[in-house]
DNA sequence: CTGTTAGCGCCTTCAC
DNA sequence: GTGAAGGCGCTAACAG
């Protein structure tokens, strides 16, 4: 009879655990309350605070404890109690390291942790590996936070859904009962194109962020747009191309000043060298439909980077071939992550909220964990006009149409 | 009678649940396991793999759960029953946000991630607020590796202790019963230092990394080196203090260029301006004993930075000066962190092996949850000679006595 | 103010 | 290959 039962195998079993069995059954609140003469449910008022208890019991609890150096209730036999662990989740699309080169995502993880206060405990980071997904649907969380996720986690999305976690994404395409926390990337990325135009740039080149899992620097073509996943890089590929129809240029294989340095010199030597460094094709310029003015598809006179990073490594590439910024290429980004290091740049740039659209989740978290029902949440984008966007060397200075381009296709 | 609990009053009481009850007692494996006609132990097979089943058995589970919408055996239960959640917590000494705008940081913790290979479910980021305290030991997690960690976290490690919770500290001072994983941060500092004495340098300041809970750029004093808790910043220091005894110079408030910036203005305008920016007293130059050579305590010629993060914003300050590095200034660093934006040049520093650091801390966790008991870790650092450090411009060339400089206190 | 009681959801030894 | 039961450690109703 009497199944014993031994979560805890490891000591004497395993490990030769030299000393004079430090663990004869750990401490449990069961055995303060023998000790101390009382029972568990006062033991565990003591501890808790919750419901009242005489000073003098609640002492001789602690000071049976200490006795037995016990220190508080076991937090996953409490967090089972409660069907509460007071741990959010924070599921990363990327293997940890990329996200955490990504200064805006950073920002964002700072923007959560701010409002979180870890009096909740802490953040799980999480990465959606793809395959197995295991780890998110094994682990212990109360809630959580996608963090520009591709749709691959459907499938765990309803197991939170059913387990009655709540969820909010940011940043990522929309999914039925996750509350959304985004950026007009559309709108913003479209205001920054028409600056771009309106200083009179006709020969533009976009280097875009991933838009899918392979992780490669390759040009831009329609079956990447295809069968993209990433909501960001498509909402600002599609602002963009409201004002450049076609736009073309080259996907990065993640948002770093490598990868735009590599793109910047492919899109600039690469009309000459043809097939540099590894991009086999075309997509530079204007792409197809170069806009109203020169369809001479030649070197590109302003390259517009999905990301800060990028752009800092395309004006790097720009400025290693010889090209002066904003005077011969004009660069504009998108962040506004204040990279430091850019010499006497500042980069032109569309400034997004990254703490803010942090903070806005963990409230957001918050809420749904008392509860609540809050709204998705929504932020603009402000332009910082900068110093590496300028008229084009050649171009006419007040060239004003504000509405798009036709596509030539 | 029938204490009737409910863990999960979230639903109908709280928020008006305007959908017909998605949640009437969410489906459990005693459920599935009475749709499927089979026991609760049959149907835990079914999904564990753990002890032999019928296929058409396990089909048949499988199917019930399907049907119940049941996706897996709740986190939770599961964690108290097993004694494992899978999660491996992370300490962190500061507020989130200061811990990743550090590369060094977030090198370690990829190498963590890397070793762990998120098949355990996570990294959990807790910080060591100091007060409280609450969450480090509310939260659940099998094992925990800390980040340069104060003292302050005595009773923290006492409970894991307690709670057989294996310990890796990184960085960190040493405490019994956590493995410790560690660089030589002294005696590479000493090979620093000597390399800028070996230039000629006499006159040598320090740009400290913080040293304690303050945070707050201001001169290094006795008082702070007496009470520092810090001891990566401590050993470096000390190290460097074995060619320049008695080094002086100023606390950083964290490890930025924007505060290598400020102590930069503070040790290269200050001698002159006297009272800059905040820093009050002295603390110039080779400080109390400027060592063999000019006792004059002019602009130093040499700054020590104990980070790479510091030296860039020394660098910077330099040049916003007029200063020419390393003509005019020699600025060394220490991490290796390869910084970018550094312009032309290319930094003095040592390089330490920060990913290697977190591989360590995650494999070192890993044996020590199978029951092993894997021994210290210590790394060494490898000087990288750059080009930020050159011969001062009026010393001799060659001047080389390897022994210490004794104080002159 | 304290004790009793009934599980949270699962795993696991033991018997069949 | 399957079923039955005990309990991981704790908390929350309720009764006294």
């Amino acid at each position: 009879m009497s199944a014993n039962n031994q979560p805890h195998p490891v000591d004497g079993a395993r490990s030769g655990e030299s000393a004079g069995a430090p663990d004869p059954s750990r401490s449990t609140l069961a055995g303060v309350a023998k000790r101390a003469g009382v029972s568990v449910s006062t033991a565990s008022i003591a501890f808790s605070g919750i419901g009242s208890i005489a000073t003098a019991t609640r002492d001789r609890v602690l000071q049976a404890a200490a006795e037995l150096r016990y220190f508080g209730p076991d937090p996953r036999a409490r967090s089972l109690r409660q069907g509460r662990s007071g741990i959010v989740g924070v599921v990363l699309e990327d293997r940890v390291i990329h996200s955490f080169r990504d200064p805006m995502t950073i920002a964002v993880l700072d923007g959560i942790s701010q409002e979180l206060g870890n009096e909740n405990g802490g953040l799980l980071l999480l990465t959606s590996t793809g395959i197995g997904e295991s780890s998110i649907q094994s682990a212990v969380f109360d809630a959580a936070v996608f963090l520009g996720c591709s749709p691959r986690l459907t499938r765990s999305i309803e197991v939170m859904r059913q387990r009655n976690v709540p969820m909010v994404a940011i940043e990522a395409q929309h999914f039925d009962g996750v509350l959304s926390v985004a950026l007009d990337n559309r709108e913003a990325s479209t205001r920054l194109a028409q600056h771009v135009y309106d200083l009179g740039h006709r020969e533009v080149a976009v280097v875009a962020l991933p838009m899918d899992a392979l992780r490669q620097l390759r040009p831009l073509t329609d079956e990447i747009v295809a069968d993209a996943t990433t909501a960001v890089s498509m909402d600002r590929l599609a602002g963009a191309r409201e004002v450049y129809a076609g736009l073309g240029g080259y996907v990065a294989a993640n948002s770093s000043s490598d990868d735009g340095f590599a793109a910047g010199l492919l899109l600039l030597g690469g009309a000459d060298v043809a097939g540099g460094a590894g991009g086999s094709g075309g997509a530079v310029g204007a792409g197809a439909g170069a806009g109203a003015g020169s369809s001479r598809r030649g070197r590109p006179t302003a390259i517009i980077a999905q990301s800060d990073l990028l752009a800092v490594g395309v004006i790097r590439a720009a400025e290693s071939l010889g090209l002066r910024v904003p005077a011969d290429l004009t660069v504009v980004g998108f962040d506004g992550a204040r990279i430091e290091g850019l010499s006497d740049h500042d980069l032109t740039t569309m400034v997004q909220p990254a703490t803010e659209k942090g903070r806005a989740a963990g409230r957001a978290v918050t809420e749904l964990l008392a509860g609540g029902h809050p709204p998705d949440v929504h932020f603009a984008c402000t332009l910082h006009p900068g110093t590496t966007a300028a008229p084009p060397p050649t171009a006419p200075p007040t060239a004003r149409p504000t509405s798009p381009v036709p596509t030539s296709t």
